[in-house]
DNA sequence: TTGACTTCCGAAATCGGTTTTGTGAAACTT
DNA sequence: AAGTTTCACAAAACCGATTTCGGAAGTCAA
């Protein structure tokens, strides 16, 4: 593997001018002691040579690596998170803008993560981290507090507050949603969720529950299900919820992937979405626009997210206080068509179900 | 911006244990002639100090990043391309085994693409880079070519014949879909296509007249159409086609975003997806499952093609000829419900079609 | 005993930059 | 006129590894 790129160094450049090398870096980094003429036969030189320092050997001096890194979790195999892409793409953009790059790396196992953190932090490949999809007690963290290594975080955790962070106020969004389907006549508000150790699983939770409190509706546990969190999880939670005696007719879900697979549970069992059950959920996917119909949702840009966290770290990195680097931001409800008020009663809609479990699958759409 | 981490170096370790640092490094690369206590001792002090080879040093001597760079196009603003980021998930796994890292960038235009790609090479921030997207004639592949720098493409060019590549077979796949599409019946099959300096958009597009050819069907240039790669390019090329005369019973599309656009604009106006109308994608999103009707489709494992990419790359860099490492593969049908026997004529469809366009539209389905 | 090989490892060069230190000449003091 | 600054740049040290070169000690043959 040997990879000699014959470029021009920046002896190169001294040598053809005649000065000494020192020089040449005192223009490029502008420095004042140089005089013009000089200045202007170096700065020539350069241009004429197309030289170009060598990133390598600038870092090793500076300490520095003009790049930042994110491991992304890839899990179960199945599809990459669509979040995600949007994501990284608003990283780079204002990582662009800034000539820094971006060092993306996959982990598929916690463990697998934690040692590729400390590969890339050990052997000085990236100048920070930004870590996604925090958990509420995170090994991620844990392991870069250890090493006292810059990082910024897209989500909260436990006890966010002693590092930089952005995140959506899930709570305020889930209370909004609970508030959003009563107003529309529903009594019975079921929840899809996910495990909680994820932090905005345990968040969106506690937002729904705090939005029924808001409104004093009691909480009946029953109404809580929490699944994977895919498409296949939410057609599961949507079954289990709407076989129960008195089924809620309204299902706010924690990720719009869940809503989809709630939807489709619907569909599946002739339900219409939008009256018989109302599905809310969370994300703003553009995939919900297709959706049939088309799915209400709280929407988070992802872009704007991932440039917000990268403008953090870099001020972390300028040496900024990790604590005034905490942002929280709103989610917004995007009304599409997947909610309306409940066409009848939590009763008769058990009826209805029961009677479509028992008689089999509804229309044409093919199994799962 | 400084960012002095206090790692133990080589020295350390060297100084700790009482011999040189090039005989530590020695030990650490592998080399016979050291002997097996020195060796242990060193590798001991290695595990106690927990050293790790800085990357940049080792990188500065060797002329080598251990990090392969992609630029990623992110142009129109809406939405990264759910097909990258699993790709992206191949390309890092198989980089992960070998001890690699991706540096990712995006680029907004044609111009900031080439900077960019120039900006990574000079400062040699990469070892080789990864093409995707490719175009007829890709300046990409040119601005590489004239460097001399190493790199693979996903997808072939006009003159693909020095350089490594993976692909899918465009052509054979699009032929198979007319046939496919004729043996269930229809006789007249529209193509949906995008702008043809996009390689895989007009190998696609060969492939559609190759499959009519094959057939014996004379080809009807009203029956192709080019728009935008994306929803709403699809929908108002299925309302350009549906609108016709002699209207296509089929449609047959580039990609899936594409598709998704065409079933959209059958269901606003009523049309039955898989009997009125069939429809065909390509890309096999996961998205397309959850469509109603679920989307048939041509699948080729994103993850899969950035595994094998990846590992072309390395050959490369590892000084294989590149010529030898080309390969093309077939995309597999997957049938899944929105293809079907028609159920009426072109102009009986004509005829609905233009009674439902007169009187507006039809379900309740939001716009698009 | 001596010359010729090995074996094992220290010393130094090297990669390509940045930064510190040093220096001759001009300019400015007093 | 002698001493002090300033200017503009050369020279050298340094970042942290890898790799080349060479030398001391030990082994072996003659």
């Amino acid at each position: 593997m040997s990879r000699a790129r014959g470029s021009v160094t920046i002896d190169d450049v001294a040598r053809h001018v005649g000065v000494a090398k020192g020089t040449v870096s005192r223009v490029l980094n502008n420095y004042t002691d140089i005089s013009e003429p000089t200045r202007n036969r170096i700065l020539k030189a350069v241009k004429e040579l197309g030289y170009q320092p060598s990133a390598n050997a600038r870092n090793l001096k500076r300490g520095r690596q003009d790049t930042l890194g994110i491991v992304i979790p890839v899990g179960h195999g199945s599809g990459a998170d669509p979040f995600l892409s949007e994501f990284i793409d608003g990283i780079a953009r204002a990582l662009d803008e800034l000539g820094l790059d971006l060092l993306v790396t996959t982990a598929h196992s916690p463990g697998h993560m934690i040692e590729t953190l400390q590969r890339l932090i050990a052997r000085r490949k990236v100048d920070g981290f930004i870590v996604t999809r925090t958990e509420v007690d995170d090994p991620r963290i844990a392991c870069l507090r250890e090493h006292n290594f810059p990082f910024v975080a897209h989500g909260r955790t436990r006890d966010p507050s002693d590092f930089a962070w952005f995140d959506i106020d899930n709570v305020a969004a889930f209370a909004e949603g609970v508030r959003h389907i009563y107003s529309l006549g529903h009594e019975r508000i079921g929840f899809i969720g996910a495990k909680l150790d994820l932090n905005f699983a345990l968040q969106r939770r506690d937002g729904y529950r705090q939005g029924l409190e808001d409104l004093g509706v009691t909480h009946d546990p029953d109404l809580e299900c929490l699944r994977d969190l895919s498409g296949k999880g939410g057609f599961e939670a949507a079954e289990a919820l709407l076989s129960l005696p008195r089924p809620p007719t309204a299902l706010l879900c924690a990720t719009d992937a869940l809503a989809i697979g709630a939807v489709q549970f619907c569909r599946k069992f002739g339900l219409k979405v939008g009256s018989d059950v109302t599905v809310i959920g969370y994300d703003g996917l553009p995939v919900g626009e297709y959706l049939d119909p088309p799915l209400t949702t709280f929407s988070q840009s992802a872009q704007e997210a991932g440039g917000r966290v990268a403008r953090k770290l870099i001020d972390v990195l300028d040496g900024k206080d990790p604590k005034s680097l905490q942002a929280l931001v709103k989610a917004v409800l995007i009304r599409r068509s997947s909610d309306g008020a409940p066409s009848m009663t939590p009763d008769s809609l058990s009826k209805l179900i029961r009677d479509r479990l028992n008689n089999q699958p509804h229309s044409g759409t093919k199994g799962e």
